[in-house]
DNA sequence: TAGATTGTTAATCGATTAACAATC
DNA sequence: TAGATTGTTAATCGATTAACAATC
C-alpha cells in the first residue's frame, strides 16, 4: 500500500510524536495544519515534516496544508495501528509490573492480554486481572491468546534464552528491556531499550571531567 | 580531560554497552579484548568501535588490543559514571513507582534519592525505604539532598509544568518518559523516551498494508 | 622478523536541510 | 491574481565503513 524504500528509522519515531500532535488538533476543532505548525509542536524542521510524509505518499493541499484528521489517519495506518494488537510481557517484575499497568500502550491499541515468569509465587496469579503464566505455557498461550508481540523484562542472564522460546513461539516483535544485546533470526523484529544508559546520555553531558 | 568535537549522540549509546561487556570481560579474568571482540558482543563493527574509542584518545595496543579494566574505567570516567549520582522520580504512578525499585540505575551508580508527587493519598508516605515529598518541596530538597538528575514520569498534561519547576530548582539534567515534547532552556539536558513509541517501531515493520 | 591489531585518514553512504517549481 | 504552502530535487552535512600505515 505504501512505497518502502530504506526509510530512516527516525522518520518512525518522529511520525509516532506527528501523530499525537495531529489527535490534539483535531480534538480542538483545528481545520488546517501546516508542516510549520507539526515542526514546532514536535521540535523539528519544516522540511523534515515534509520530508517524513513523502516517503508515503501526498496527504496534504499545495497552499492550504493538512487536515489534521485525515493525516493522522494515514499515519496511524502507515505505523500499523489501524489494527489493535495483543502484547505480553515477560517476567513479572518490578518493571514488568509497571509496563503492565501502563496506560500509554492502551491509548495506542496495544492491550496487554497476558504476562509470562517462572517464579511458582507468581505463576497462576492476576495482577490487575492480567494472567501470569508459566513460561512452559508460552507456545499453548501464544496459539490461543494470539500474542503478536512480545516485551521483554526479565534478568539480562535469562533474557537471550527467553527471547529464543518467544520467537519458537511464533512472535516476530520484540522489545527487550534487559540490559544485554540479544541475537535473534533475520526475520524478527528486535528493539532494545535500555534504560540506565539514558540516564548516561545526561551524565555524558554534565560531567565535568572532560 | 577528554577531547570534545561533535561526537555523534549514537557513540554515548554504544559506550555503555562496551562498558558492560568488557565488565564481564574483566570478571572472566579476560586480559585482553579486541575491537573486533567488543564489536561482536555489542552487534557493530570493529571499524565503529575503533572510531568511538578514538574521539576520546587512545586507550589500547597496537598488535595487542585492549585491557578490560583500564578500557572500562576509561569509558565509564568518559560517561561521568565515575562518580555517584542522586536522581529524583517525579510522579509516583505505576511508571515511576517501577523506575524506583528498578535495579539497573543502582548498578551504574545512579541513586533515586527520593519522589515527587502531588496526590495527598502518596505525599508523606515511603515506598520501599524512598519518601514521596510534595511538589512544592521541590526546591529545599534539591538543595537538601543534592538533586542532580530528574526523571519525569507524570501525566502529559503536566509535564511541562513539573518540567519548568525541575529547572527553576536548578536540576540540569532530566529524563522526560510523558509522551509529549517538552522545552526547557539551552543549558539544561533533556531526553524524551517514549514507551509506546518503541512498540510502534515494531507494528511498522510487521504491518502488512504497505 | 612475521603476525596481529590499533589509530586514523579517506571514501562511502545516508539523512537532513535549503530552495524552488507546482498548485491551491 | 497574489499569497501561501506543499512535494520534490539538489546541496549540505554528518556518520559509518574500508583501508592502511604505525607499531606492538
Amino acid at each position: 500500500m505504501f512505497k518502502k524504500f530504506k526509510i530512516p528509522d527516525a522518520t518512525i519515531g518522529r511520525l509516532t510524536a506527528y501523530s499525537r500532535f495531529l489527535k490534539e488538533a483535531e480534538e480542538k476543532g483545528i481545520s488546517t495544519v501546516s508542516s510549520q505548525n507539526i515542526a514546532e509542536a514536535t521540535g523539528v524542521t519544516p522540511a523534515q515534516v515534509r520530508k517524513d510524509l513523502a516517503y508515503f505518499g501526498e496527504f496534504g493541499t499545495r497552499g492550504v496544508g493538512y487536515n489534521p484528521k485525515e493525516l493522522y489517519n494515514y499515519i496511524m495506518k502507515i505505523l500499523g495501528l489501524d489494527k489493535k494488537w495483543n502484547v505480553a510481557i515477560f517476567g513479572a517484575g518490578n518493571l514488568g509490573t509497571a509496563l503492565s499497568q501502563y496506560r500509554g500502550f492502551l491509548e495506542r491499541g496495544f492491550e496487554i492480554v497476558c504476562m509470562f515468569d517462572t517464579d511458582p509465587e507468581k505463576v497462576g496469579k492476576k495482577l490487575n486481572a492480567i494472567d501470569i503464566f508459566h513460561l512452559d505455557e508460552l507456545k499453548e498461550k501464544a496459539k490461543e491468546l494470539n500474542i503478536e508481540l512480545a516485551i521483554v523484562a526479565v534478568p539480562a542472564q535469562a533474557a537471550q534464552e527467553v527471547v529464543n522460546m518467544i520467537v519458537e513461539a511464533g512472535i516476530r516483535g520484540i522489545i527487550n528491556f534487559a540490559p544485554v544485546n540479544i541475537f535473534v533470526p533475520d526475520n524478527i523484529v528486535l528493539r532494545r531499550v535500555d534504560l540506565a544508559s539514558q540516564l548516561e546520555y545526561l551524565t555524558y553531558y554534565l560531567g565535568e571531567n572532560r
